[in-house]
DNA sequence: GGGAGCATGTAACGGGTTACATGATTGG
DNA sequence: CCAATCATGTAACCCGTTACATGCTCCC
């Protein structure tokens, strides 16, 4: 067992995050799955490569221990439970670790910012599709929320997943605005076309 | 010069971006500075040395140029300027490529996700710091959307400008309204002390 | 005199991805 | 019978970060 190391990467918090919420041991397949149904949201959810590795590093360190389970007749799985440095050390790093800025890639916004080299039209169809995929993720959210709600389990996930369906709302709403915006743009322009 | 590459990153991509838009031609650390007045709002804005690396590649596979100019009486800077090709391409990529969907890493809303590790009053302390930090975020965009609405020169990043003038004003409020969520939770608990 | 901004880069490291390899079970 | 799901992992690769190294100019 290698010393505690508290410079773990995020991925490694939030999978130690994962096997701190009470239930069942965990195999790194539900981890990955847990993280798809909610931390996919609100954050970005890793290879299952890289939670095998994680896993494998957390276990080294003492945070984690595993066992062989039956998965069916002829093969084993390995499940994963929290040791209790393991839970003391997330709920420190939970409490008391600085917490970065949020993190944005949004490759439509991109488009956005290069709309010189796109043109107003092309620029309609990208937020046009963004738009609907925002309200496809706001869908599955809000359907997520539901079942959370309906299960009564785990209400601090149920909160984080009532954020992501709000956050997807304002994301189908801001993608709308500026579709708007675009539209009183061409029709300055046509008013006083290309003024030079 | 090695063949075009499709498959650039994203990085690089957005270095090419910074260089088309028209004006001067731009040294690597002007590209950052660009990406950390813009681009950081919507984009995370990379390393400085990564820049440098990406400029180089660009130039290797021909969609840069290079040149060195007096930066003052001693030493020299280098010059980028976007080739025919790097402006072909990045128009191409920016119009035909599939966007992939936005990548976000909420820290804040992990810890609310984790808020049976937390407890309540410390998840409101971390919600009030982070609707303060989108304030600020808010009123820095909106500084520089109105600088750039005078200047009128790029109206597509002003535009992109004014999206995250309104993406930080709906984040503040996104977290305002989780300690609503917060403070009716706790009230519910309290009529109905921990039912089991 | 010192700090901030301008300017360019290298080195070491690690985090994370995709592709590959394997194979059983379940349901349409 | 085929696809999806469950299940575990390795290998190769690259993207990006931090730390380090250097040094000028401008302004307080």
């Amino acid at each position: 067992m290698s010393e505690p190391d508290s410079e773990l990467s995020a991925t490694a918090w939030a999978v130690l995050g994962v096997l701190s919420f009470p239930g069942e041991d965990r195999s790194g397949y539900e981890v990955k799955s847990w993280a798809d149904r909610s931390l996919q949201y609100f954050y970005w959810s890793p290879a299952l490569s890289q939670i095998y590795r994680e896993l494998k590093k957390l276990e080294s360190i003492g945070y984690v221990t595993s066992y062989t389970a039956p998965q069916d007749e002829l093969r084993n799985k390995r499940l994963y439970r929290l040791t209790d440095a393991g839970r003391e050390a997330v709920s420190t790093w939970a409490a008391s670790s600085p917490i970065a800025p949020p993190v944005l890639k949004h490759g439509v916004i991109l488009r956005v910012w290069l709309g010189h080299l796109l043109g107003t039209d092309k620029l309609r169809t990208v937020l046009t599709e963004h738009a609907d995929y925002a309200d496809r993720m706001h869908a599955e959210a809000a359907a997520l929320e539901a079942s959370a709600h309906r299960q009564k389990i785990w209400p601090y996930s149920e909160l984080a997943l009532r954020w992501s369906t709000r956050y997807f709302e304002s994301e189908a709403e801001l993608a709308r605005r500026l579709l708007k915006d675009l539209d009183e743009m061409d029709a300055r322009n046509a008013v006083e076309p290309t003024a030079e």
